[in-house]
DNA sequence: TGCGTAAATACGCAAATACGAATTTAAAAA
DNA sequence: TTTTTAAATTCGTATTTGCGTATTTACGCA
């Protein structure tokens, strides 16, 4: 990304934006299984229908995730598995980071006892 | 990033959030040349020293810059490379996607002239 | 110790974003 | 066509976020 034009910038960084959400994060783990529908994902999110909704059409504009409806119900599935690839990236720097803080904090704390 | 606790993802929006402010993703892109200091950064990136101050400490906050004062400078590099690898990933994403719509856009465009 | 420069922070405001509640739209079934 | 169910959208509100301006802090140097 190095000579990127600042309109560029911007959709790079509204692609991330997209995924600044800890509900929307754990839509796309639920989706990770397969396809759901908007009824599904609401319930095991313990989110409201509407909430799940507006979500996924976040996701959907950012080509993340495909709608399908089929009956009555709409069906999202994932559109792009690198979007995976991506958060394990993520998972694993913050891990690092926790990890580092935790090392720290322990080298901080005062004797543990026994 | 399969099972995790609401705590974890809470975290990775978070590292995304950082990623999603156009200003940052540009500060970012700067580095790849090299460490900079303040100043240095407020002019290429055309903002303001306070502004690119306070990027830069949600940079650091996410272990993604490293800052070291050195005389009344202060220089800040890239912590980790990896930043990269997610941003060109991204990218390619957005380039994916973009191509599409434009794709898309053609095909429904009224016949150019010529 | 005081001065000068660079970076960080405080404060106020404007724009963006998420959410609940209510409503509207779309599609199947009676 | 009417009814029913699922999804999308609208509206109002509270919270978050970014920025400009001004101030404070940190550091080197006279």
């Amino acid at each position: 990304m190095e000579g990127l034009s600042e309109l560029a910038l911007d959709h790079v960084a509204q692609y991330f934006s997209a995924l600044s959400e800890p509900s929307r994060l754990r839509i796309l783990n639920y989706l990770r299984e397969g396809e759901r529908n908007v009824g599904e994902l609401a319930e095991v999110c313990e989110c409201s229908q509407a909430n799940v909704s507006r979500h996924l059409s976040t996701l959907a504009k950012h080509g993340m995730v495909v709608r399908e409806g089929r009956g009555t119900a709409v069906y999202y599935r994932i559109a792009d598995e690198s979007i995976y690839a991506l958060c394990d990236l993520v998972c694993g720097n913050v891990a690092k980071r926790l990890e580092a803080q935790a090392s720290l904090l322990v080298s901080l704390a005062p004797k543990k006892k026994r």
